[in-house]
Formats: structure tokens, sequence, C-alpha cells
DNA sequence: GAAAAAACTGACCATTTGGTCAGTTTTCCC
DNA sequence: GGGAAAACTGACCAAATGGTCAGTTTTTTC
């Protein structure tokens, strides 16, 4: 891996588990074994640093966005669909995730922050289409945070060193009871 | 509101929304409208000011978990008045319960964070003794920071503006699902 | 209304923070 | 192997941070 790659992975880490305000530079240059000043010749400043850590994450999600532009999620298919995809995007891009959930405060400083509330914004609002009101809104909400932060600290809940194949269904069957979305075939009505 | 309340307040308000390290004490006391030095005459230190903040909410959490001591949670009864206990604890500490949930890496270096994670595990373990292995863990898990992040940021969902007997019929709803806790008597075998 | 206690403050301090820069080392390429 | 580009560094800087302290203002108490 590049140095340049590390220390994204080692930023985006810190950025994760400890907030964007508690990991310094100082601190990822340590770890990565560099000086500060090297960590701050591959990124210009510690504002760019998290657009970098984060730049990846918001393509993907967007990317998901788009090829849903004009699909409605009507039909119980195009919602299982969806939810596998949405899955493999939290466990592919859990630190990403976590960042931009747990830092929605910094959506007016940051331009890549900014942009994810936007997208986060949208997905929300699409899959609530299917729901409706306030209700399914905070179901959705509890479930798409609850998973982040499952996901990045899952060592604190006891669940050691599971394996992305172990977590997808998991994580597929937790999001689908909360979300309403593709419900199995054996659904009864609510 | 004494002066010291309404700086605990305040600095509560800026550690759940905005992190612990983001928050300084010089926001806290242009907030309150004082001196930093101000601040520093009712609480010693940053780190007992975190405390503080912390204590009533650990208190009460403390004392749910030691009524709950000799109760096994095995009849759907006893499940569903822990549950409305807990719901209301959530409800009335929200900010503190989001400090504690997401923060825990800073447990080894704050008296209360640590305890705090103490009690966490204490009640996932209680919770989960209904249930059984990880996924059981891991839904508890997602349940649970999900439900904290959604009671602090609920303005970010578009959930706007809810009185707490608006939100505790709801909440309880989205815990019982995803606990698997005291299901409502028409329940479903799942 | 005086004495005492509580509340508050500006000035100051050491440390840490994000960031700059001139110069050195390493890597790449012909 | 020589020159250019990329990678890296220590020394430095201004600003912000948590914290101290001597002294002032306000409140309480008798």
């Amino acid at each position: 891996m590049s140095q340049h790659d590390l220390i994204l992975d080692i930023a985006r880490d810190g950025f994760a588990h400890r907030g964007i305000a508690a990991t310094t530079i100082q601190d990822i240059a340590d770890r990565a074994g560099v000086s500060k000043a090297s960590v701050l010749y591959h990124f210009s400043s510690k504002d760019q640093l998290v657009d970098a850590a984060l730049e990846p994450s918001l393509g993907a999600l967007s990317g998901l966005l788009d090829s849903l532009a004009d699909d409605p999620l009507s039909s119980a298919e195009s919602q299982r669909a969806f939810l596998e995809r949405f899955v493999d995007f939290l466990i592919n891009h859990r630190l990403a995730a976590h960042i931009v959930v747990s830092h929605p405060y910094l959506a007016d400083d940051s331009k890549s922050l900014g942009r994810a509330t936007v997208l986060m914004g949208l997905l929300a609002e699409k899959v609530s289409q299917a729901g409706l009101g306030d209700f399914d809104r905070l179901r959705v909400g509890v479930a798409v945070s609850g998973a982040t932060y499952a996901l990045v600290s899952a060592g604190q809940l006891g669940v050691e060193q599971m394996s992305n194949d172990e977590l997808r269904p998991m994580l597929t069957e937790v999001l689908r009871e909360m979300t309403g979305l593709s419900a199995p075939s054996e659904q009864v009505s609510s």
C-alpha cells in the first residue's frame, strides 16, 4: 500500500473511532511512522484529509442513489435488491459511513460532510417513501445510525471479529425488520 | 436555574451534539455568557465537567439496573415493565446516553465514562439473556445506539420538535421490535 | 451596614494545535 | 551515474487550548 493510502486508512480509523476533532495530525503521523510535515505533504490540510477520507465512500453512495433514480422501490423485488446493495455499502464503507452519521454538525464547515448530509437525506427520503410518517423516518434513522455504530464498535458489544460474510445476513435481517423494506415472502401485514 | 446548572446543560448539549473534544471551555463560557475562568470556578477541570454532566444519568441507569438485579426478565410482563422504564430513561437522559454511547473510546481516561461503559455492559448482558447469540447482541446494540442517535439528532431526520409524549410510544415500539423484548400479545412466532 | 462567603474576571502561562518553509534524502528515468 | 521529480524532515510560527491566580464585584448573613 502506498504511504498516501496508509495515511488515509489511519486517518479514517481515527476519525471514526475517536472523532475528527480528537484525531490530530500528529496522532496520524505517529501511527503511520512519519513526521507531521509528511502528512501535510500528502494532504494540504486537515480538512482536505477529511475530504479525501470520505470521497470514495461518497462516490459509492452517490452511485447507489443514481442507479436508484427512476426506481420507486415499489416492488418487493427491487426493495430486496436495494437492501442488498445498501448492506454491502455499509459493510465496505463502514468507517466513512459512521464518520458521516456521527458528525452531521460539521456539515457547514466541510465540503465532503455537506455533500454527505445531502446524500443521506436523499437516501432517507427514498427509503421512507415506502413508509410514510414520522414513525417510519424515526425507524429508518435508528436503523441506519445504529447499524453504522454497531459495525464500527462491534468489539464494544462483545461481538468480536466477525467476517463480512457472517455479518452480511445478520445486518440484512436487522435492517429488513427495522425499515419495513423488502419483507420476506411470508410477511404479515402490519 | 442556577448558573452552575446552566453551564452543565450547555456543556451536555455541546458534548452530545459536537463531541467532547470539539466542545471547548471557551465555547461553553460564551454560550453561558460568562468568562472561561468562571466556568473553571464552578468545575475545576474539563474532565470534572464531563463527570458532572454525566453523573445524574449514571445514577439513574445504576438505579434501573439495581432494581433489576434479581429479575431475570423471564415473564413478558416484567419485560414490558423494563422496556417502559428504559424508554423513559432514554428520553429523559438522551444527551448523556448519547455521549456515553458515542465516546466509548474515552472510557480509559474518564472516571464517569468508564463507569458508564461498565453499566452499559451490564445492561446489554441483562437484555441479551432473553436472546442468545451474536445476532441478538448485534440487534440490541443497533437498537440502543440508534435510539440515542435518533433522539439527539431527530432534527437531522426531518422529525422535528416531537414532544416526549409523542416520542414515547414510537420509541417503545421500535425497541420492542428490535430487541425482541416484551412482544405484544398478538405477536407471531419469528 | 459591615463582614464573610460566593461568584466572577482579566491577565497570564505552558502545551498543543494546524500549518509553513527551506532544505535534505530517496526514488525514478534516461 | 546524473538530473529531475517525489517524498520527507526539523525548525519554526500564530492561534487556541486547558488551567492558575491575584484581585474585584456581588450576594448573603447577622
